[in-house]
RNA sequence: GGGUAGGUGGCAGAGCGGUCAAUUGCACCAGACUGUAAAUCUGGCCUCUUCGGAGUUCGGGGGUUCGAAUCCCUCCCUACCCA
C-alpha cells in the first residue's frame, strides 16, 4: 500500500501555480479519503493528438499531472483520438478543423513520446477515448446530445462571442466536444481533472455528466494559460509561438532569450523548479541573466545538462564575445556553380538558404545584412562577386552558415 | 424558403473599368541603438530581371471590353434579418 504524504503537505504541492480549483474541499476529502484507504486519486488529462509539437505550455498542466503521480496519484492520460475529430472550441474565435483517423494515429504516438519527457507514462493509463466512443451507435449520440441546451453552449465565453459579437459560425458538432470529453471523466472515473483555465467549461461537463451517471464529481483544477514568446498570444501552434519540447536546445535556448521582458515573470513560476525565494532573486537582477537561468533551466530539463552547458558556453561565444556559433548548419554548394573561385553574392546568399529568392537576397545585401568569411567582409554591391573556399562562413542577419563544396 | 451584406496578399482592412503588384495597420525580415528584450528610427516584405522592364495574383469557372480586383453570368463558401 501506497503511503501518501500528509493531506496537508500534499495540497501545497499540488495548488501552488493552480488558477481555479473546483473544488478546493472535496479535493481535500478524496485526499483525506484516499490516505486512509490506500488508494491513489485518479487524475485524468486528455490532448488530443491535433499536430506534433508538444510545447511549454502543454507542459504546465503536464508537470502538475507529475507532481501527483510524485505524490502516488494515477495518471490517466486521455489520448483524444474521437475527440480530435471534432476539434475542441474552447477558447477560440475559430472552428477547429477536424482531423481524419490516419493522422490522429500518427500524432498520437508522436505525443506520447513527447509528453513522456514530463510525465511518467510507463506508470500512466493512457486511454484513447476512441476505445469507447468508436463503439458508439447513433442511440448514445443522441442521449449524449440530450443532456444539455443550446442556451447552456452559448453561455461559454467563446460560443457567445463567436454568435452575438463576432458573427462567426458555430458548427453544430463542436458543441459535441465538451460533452464528449466530459463523458470520457465518466468512462474512466476520474477524481481530478487538470486543464488550463479556457478548459474550465469542459471540466464543469464532466462534473455534471458524473454526477448524472451516480458517481462521486471530479475536482476541476485549472493551470493559467501560457503566453507564448512573443508576449501576447497563448502559446499555441498556430500563433506560431511556442517553444516545442522536440526542438534542438538551441533553439530553446534562443527563444528563451527572445521573450520579452515583461513575460518572465510570468513564464519563471509554471516552468521552474527553483524555489521561490530563487526565483524572486532572479527577477530582481539582470533582465539577461535571468532569462538565461532560465532557458539553461528548460534545456537542461529536456536535453539534460550537458546540453545545457553547451548552449550557454555557445551563446557567449556567439553573441557575447561575437563569434561563431560550433554546430553551423552547413550547405553544400556543387563546386561546378563556381566561377573561377567564386559566385555573385546573389547566388551565394539563395543557395545558401539564407533568403528564399534573389530579389530578398539582393535587397539584404544592399541593406548590408550579409557578409562572409572570418573578417566578416561585406560585399561592395549587389553585384559584387565572392571567392568562396570549402568552409566559408556566411552570414546573413541572424542566419549564418558553413559552405562546403561537393 | 425569402431578403440583405460579403469572400482582396500571413491576418485585419481599403480599392469598385485604366495612373493597381493593389492605400493603410498588425505580423514578419533586415539596418541603427541594445541585452538576439522593450521602445524608437530606417529600409524591405509575389517571382524573375541585362534594373529599362517582364510574368503570375484579388473565392472557382466562364464572358463583356483595347483594358477587369473592379461590369455580366454561373458555381462554391460565410454572416445577418425574416419565415
Amino acid at each position: 500500500m501506497p503511503a501518501f504524504p500528509p493531506v496537508d503537505e500534499q495540497l501545497a504541492v499540488l495548488l501552488r501555480g493552480a488558477a481555479h480549483v473546483e473544488k478546493p474541499d472535496e479535493l481535500r476529502k478524496k485526499l483525506e479519503r484516499g490516505r486512509e484507504t490506500g488508494k491513489p486519486l485518479r487524475v485524468k488529462y486528455g490532448i488530443d493528438p491535433t499536430g506534433f509539437d508538444v510545447h511549454l505550455g502543454h507542459t504546465v498542466p503536464l508537470r502538475k499531472l507529475r507532481q501527483f503521480q510524485d505524490l502516488g496519484h494515477t495518471a490517466v492520460l486521455i489520448i483524444g483520438t474521437a475527440t480530435a475529430q471534432v476539434g475542441d472550441p474552447s477558447g477560440r474565435d475559430e472552428s477547429r478543423k477536424g482531423l481524419t483517423p490516419g493522422q490522429i494515429e500518427t500524432n498520437a504516438a508522436s505525443y506520447l513520446t513527447q509528453i513522456a519527457k514530463v510525465v511518467d507514462v510507463s506508470r500512466a493509463e493512457v486511454r484513447p477515448n476512441g476505445d469507447w466512443f468508436g463503439r458508439w451507435g447513433f442511440g448514445e449520440m443522441l442521449r449524449l446530445l440530450g443532456r444539455t441546451t443550446v442556451q447552456r453552449m452559448l453561455e461559454r465565453d467563446d460560443f457567445s462571442r463567436r454568435f452575438r459579437e463576432l458573427h462567426l459560425p458555430i458548427y453544430l458538432h463542436e458543441c459535441l466536444y465538451p460533452l464528449m470529453q466530459g463523458w470520457d471523466s465518466v468512462e474512466i472515473h476520474a477524481d481530478v481533472e487538470l486543464g488550463g483555465t479556457e478548459q474550465l467549461f469542459n471540466l464543469m461537463v464532466g462534473r455534471d455528466l458524473q454526477r448524472e451517471e451516480g458517481q462521486e464529481p471530479q475536482i476541476c483544477l485549472t493551470m493559467p494559460i501560457l503566453r507564448g514568446t512573443d508576449g501576447e498570444k497563448k502559446m499555441g501552434k498556430t500563433a506560431g509561438n511556442y517553444i516545442g519540447l522536440n526542438e534542438p536546445a538551441k533553439e530553446q535556448f534562443g527563444k528563451t532569450m527572445r521573450i520579452p521582458d515583461d513575460l518572465m515573470r510570468e513564464w519563471f513560476t509554471p516552468l521552474s523548479d527553483r524555489p521561490a525565494a530563487e526565483v524572486e532573486a532572479l527577477l530582481a537582477g539582470r533582465p539577461n541573466e535571468a532569462k538565461k537561468a532560465l532557458g539553461a533551466e528548460i534545456v537542461r530539463f529536456y536535453h539534460g545538462p550537458a546540453a545545457a552547458d553547451e548552449v550557454l558556453a555557445d551563446w557567449k561565444r556567439q553573441f557575447e564575445d561575437k563569434g561563431d556559433p560550433l554546430d553551423m548548419p552547413e550547405v553544400v554548394i556543387p563546386a561546378l556553380e563556381l566561377v573561377d573561385g567564386g559566385l555573385p553574392v546573389v547566388k551565394l546568399i539563395v543557395l545558401a538558404k539564407l533568403a528564399a529568392s534573389n530579389g530578398e537576397a539582393r535587397r539584404k545585401v544592399e541593406e548590408g545584412a550579409f557578409n562572409h568569411g572570418p573578417d566578416r567582409a561585406k560585399p561592395a554591391d549587389a553585384k559584387a562577386v565572392v571567392p568562396v573556399a570549402d568552409g566559408l562562413v556566411v552570414r546573413l542577419g541572424r542566419k549564418v552558415a558553413r559552405v562546403r563544396l561537393g
